[in-house]
DNA sequence: ACGGCCGCTGAAGCCACGCTGAGGACGACC
DNA sequence: GGTCGTCCTCAGCGTGGCTTCAGCGGCCGT
């Protein structure tokens, strides 16, 4: 758990480093809640965040959850109440966004750009890692190669889908063949799909 | 939009029909906010919930989160403020809903692209799939044949009904014969129906 | 009871889908 | 300018899935 005490600094903590949950204040000294919000959400910090505040202007609690917040409460409030919504928070966030991606021992760190399988790190180039990013965001789930395009590719890119067979196989070879595991099934007509343990 | 004006009725709602988000007011007649929530939770219902409540006594709402609300609103409320809170559940839950098929004990998850009879998964082939996929959809209705090539096979088909005939026999040979059920019934001359249990 | 029709199934060919190795284009860096 | 790394294309190959077809069995109407 980390505490800041002012705008920036809260901002600057929110943004490095990886948290379960944030809870902001409005009225900082430095930068504004509002604000903070705002920019978090800008640099794709998806973090879930619950708001506290005195002021209770209902258009500013509206516009709070438009910002991006999750949950909102107005001073005063009981210190029950606050860990049972956090609770809440956390239980519908923890499958949502999980800033460390993980399958079975295999470790993605989107912030820090590394991958780990056990202890070992694995190196992969800025396209591998993008199509890894997003098998594991959909761990479980098929993703067809046209969803893999868009999303790692330009939106609007005219190449064929065997680009990303081709970058299975660059990772097949990277995070599975030296280690003798099988990570990314193919459903043929379907797509891939990453093998959750259990 | 469905409204419920009293307990009963809204659990049989919320548990029947696919809801994006479900407001919830705890003084209910028949059924109280809290039984709902907890059976419709205790169902594997997953909406996202919010509450809505006169009362205010601080430890009802931190039960309410820990039964698995998702968010919670005390009376007087602006309406402001309660969509700008949908709004924030919604966007939260957006790809969270998973959307299973069931009859009995057969599960289809169209997402996963996974089958299930009981514990034990069974793989298809892509026209397999889709083919179950459709019958589960219409469960206990007829399907002709004919829909069947039309959903399942390119619009514009110009094939034989026999290759639905064809795989309704793959179906069979991997979803009953190794169980001993029966699933699928012919009806002559019209098409098949999907039994449902009970 | 019997003939005709409907649906089931096993076999087999064909096609397309996915994987891979090789190689060229492009840019960064020395 | 040369070298290295990354990205992408292409063609060949093997295999799995799709489809067709023919023969058979059973249901139904007469």
């Amino acid at each position: 758990m980390e505490i800041a005490y002012d705008g920036p600094s809260g901002l600057a903590a929110a943004t490095e480093g990886e948290h379960d949950v944030v809870v902001l204040d409005i009225m900082l000294p430095g930068l504004s809640g509002y604000r903070i919000l705002e920019r978090l959400r800008a640099a794709g910090v998806w973090t879930p965040v619950l708001m506290l505040t005195a002021k209770d202007g209902e258009y500013d609690e509206a516009d709070a959850f438009d910002l991006g917040a999750d949950d909102y409460l107005t001073k005063p409030f009981s210190f029950v109440v606050l860990l049972a919504r956090l609770r809440a928070l956390l239980r519908r966030a923890g499958d949502a966004r999980p800033t460390v991606l993980t399958v079975g021992d295999l470790r993605l760190d989107p912030a820090r750009h590394r991958v780990h399988r056990g202890d070992v790190e694995i190196t992969l180039t800025p396209r591998e890692f993008g199509v890894l990013e997003h098998l594991m965001r959909h761990a479980g789930e098929v993703v067809t190669k046209t969803d893999i395009l868009r999303s790692v590719w330009d939106a609007h890119y005219e190449g064929e889908v065997n680009v990303v067979e081709v970058y299975v196989g660059y990772l097949r070879r990277k995070i599975d063949s030296p280690f003798g595991t099988r990570s990314i099934e193919t459903l043929r007509g379907v797509g891939y799909r990453m093998i959750e343990p259990g």
